[in-house]
DNA sequence: CTTGAACCTCTAGCTGCTAGAGGATGTATC
DNA sequence: GATACATCCTCTAGCAGCTAGAGGTTCAAG
């Protein structure tokens, strides 16, 4: 039997968080002890993994939900899953490119700055006008 | 005179938003009309282009409210507004670098699973179990 | 003078947590 | 049994950066 101090040190997450996903039901309700505190079990403690682990690779809690719900399910075919997993991946590569977009014109930005009176700097020309850009950014909302 | 509409559709800002950046002091109070509407000119369309184009290169409001206050100061030195986009180019290069691991891993995932039945989905498996990973990723808060 | 699009303010919601108040429990030690 | 103190509890509010909707007013064209 784990307290939820326990587990938040064995995954790495914080005991609000823990709590906060009990809360929009990604975590079932733990047992509790004759005083109220939670305890968990190793199932419990499988499934914050599996959560935590999904959420370093970008997945959102909706799409983390669907990933529980289809491994609770073993027998059905994966193509939801992988669906999913490639959503995410398409998500990461669009990400990247937009980055890439905006790395080249921040650096060309800054390289430009010679470091005189803000009247004459590049950095606020470049941002003051997009038409001096030479890419297509967007980042807004990646 | 321009309606917050006009301004809106010029520089691709939503009329919310607009309002939004007013009520938190980035943009400042326009003039009304009689019946009490916003009406702007052209240095306040200057503004959010200034604005909306630092969203664009992944500026922080905050950023971008130091980055106006130093514009307002044509003859101080320009090393602040260089300062602050290099922060931002350093931002930019960490999250590049994080995506990459993720894309890698994403990648190894979605190619693994051969469709089969979600007891056998290399997706789940490896979302399981972080120890199978071979790129060290760490998206979360990124 | 009427229509209808565009405007107004205000409040609440989104994602994914995080922090703090104010109090109860659990465990180790004496 | 008493005490100390870490950890736990619930509840509310806050973060960025918007976005959406209710319920009502103004503006410009015809």
């Amino acid at each position: 039997m784990l307290t939820i101090g326990t587990l938040s040190k064995k995954t790495g997450t914080k005991v609000q968080t823990i709590r906060y996903y009990e809360q929009i039901g990604l975590m079932p309700e733990p047992g509790r002890s004759e005083g109220g505190q939670r305890r968990y079990d190793n199932a419990q403690l499988d499934r914050l993994s599996f959560i935590r682990h999904s959420r370093q690779l970008g997945f959102s809690l909706d799409a983390i939900r669907e990933l529980l719900d289809l491994s609770d399910h073993p027998n059905r075919p994966c193509d939801e899953a992988d669906a999913i997993a490639r959503r995410q991946l398409k998500q990461v590569e669009q990400r990247m490119a937009r980055l890439k977009a905006l790395r080249t014109e921040l650096k060309r930005m800054v390289h430009e700055c010679s470091g005189g009176r803000i009247a004459d700097c590049r950095v606020l020309e470049v941002l003051r006008d997009h038409s001096e850009c030479l890419t297509e950014h967007d980042e807004i909302g990646a």
